[in-house]
DNA sequence: CGTGCGATTGATTGTCTTCAATAATGGTGG
DNA sequence: CCACCATTATTGAAGACAATCAATCGCACG
């Protein structure tokens, strides 16, 4: 099982087979999404649901003043907009921070899931409700809290999420983030940034270098960045490698 | 029509007369909730699901240091748990800020108008994601922005959820916030919120006074604070009283 | 070998917090 | 009806954290 789709919902929900062909079949219109493109853009009303296949990507507004709030970060196998069919508009974008792998889904073909395959549908509203929890938990850690927390709860959820889709080893994870990126998404500027992850390695928790992120201390990152995975709502959140 | 979960539901979506017959059916079974009380506690598995009819609640997180954050205000109308169905645990609480009167719908009836009613469950639907996205707005203006913005912004926001529902009459509205619970809400001293409010009164934008919010100038404070209410999805948002 | 983006560090400024004290407000019981 | 109490609002002063401005370094890429 290399599909990240099938991942993602065996750690949602369990799955039978059947629904697992029925996953499945909904990755066949696969688009490579070039690094920096726009895979859903803010004001368009999208005519198919994109689900990450492999590579990162973000939701996020530009604001007036012209910088950038990312409010969510995607893995392979997450649901970019699952809720374009009801909510025709776009509030936000979603562009590729890497070079993506995208599937098309015709929504008539989720309709057609949530007649079809009930337990399926509801691994789907599952999942978008995860994300849901995710974005409550970030208000809730962010929301002015220091800079620290903020950074180290967002390291240890992305390193949480990236194991369920197995794109983890020995504690470390690829992680193609600029510090200006890792700024966006907790509100802090990239200098600040830079000082809060200097301060996260020299404490032994987590080290970001090269493009990648290794947990030192994950046990150590739950108790000092007030990181407790509970709101993923997953049954397994040991620390494997 | 006088129930405030079809004056919600009309404005998020055209219902017909079956289908508004439906959706009154859920409010049976009314519960009154004394000011203060947990309407869903976090960490439980609520075995029903709650919805507003009269009075203010919060949803809301306690975090290790023994402060409150506040992610939702729910007002008449508003679904509190819809998600409880499909996620057992409750990774937040549900509290009454006022004395409340509150419908308790078994879940088999949600189920029952998934089946029969579609386009009911599509406006369902359509509230949660509208949830979503003005939890995603928070953590956009929230996310380290000033806090002139983030209060201006939530006034603003619930004014216009407010008239959604009948609550406002003469440009003012019923809200029985203290500037505690603003801070709750905008990750801001109660000190802080204070300096604010009298800014914001001081600008002509809004006055909080005597649990009357009345908006001066709903004009300046989209314009002052940033505040455009596009990300609520709906049809309705001039400046009627 | 320059060019450009990202990372790193320093110095200064501003906003919000914290601590503290007082004033208004509202509800209660005598 | 008033005195009393608890809660909320308001203001002041000092300190902390992150933003901003600015400069340098490192590295990949053309």
């Amino acid at each position: 099982m290399h599909n990240p789709l099938l991942k993602k919902l065996a750690s949602v929900d369990r799955l039978t087979e059947a629904e697992e062909q029925a996953a499945m079949a909904l990755c066949h219109d696969v688009h490579a999404i070039a690094r920096r493109k726009d895979i859903v853009s803010e004001g368009s009303s999208p005519d198919c649901i994109h689900i990450i296949l492999d590579g990162w990507a973000v939701r996020y507004n530009v604001l007036p003043d012209g910088s950038r709030r990312i409010t969510a970060f995607l893995l392979p196998g997450d649901f970019c907009d699952i809720h374009a069919t009801v909510l025709k508009i776009m509030d936000h974008g979603i562009i590729a921070l890497t070079d993506c792998k995208v599937a098309f889904v015709p929504p008539e073909q989720i309709d057609r899931i949530a007649g079809s395959t009930p337990s399926l549908a509801r691994a789907f509203w599952r999942s978008t409700l995860i994300d849901e929890a995710i974005l409550r938990r970030w208000l809730v850690k962010g929301g002015r809290g220091d800079a620290f927390e903020a950074v180290g709860h967002l390291l240890g959820e992305l390193y949480v999420r990236a194991r369920l889709v197995g794109l983890t080893s020995d504690h470390s994870l690829e992680m193609p983030l600029t510090q200006e990126e890792i700024g966006d998404a907790t509100g802090l500027t990239p200098v600040h940034v830079n000082r809060v992850l200097k301060r996260l390695r020299e404490a032994g928790l987590a080290t970001v270098k090269g493009g990648t992120l290794r947990i030192n201390d994950i046990n150590a990152l739950r108790r000092e960045s007030g990181f407790d995975p509970n709101y993923l709502h997953l049954s397994v959140y040991d620390s494997r490698p």
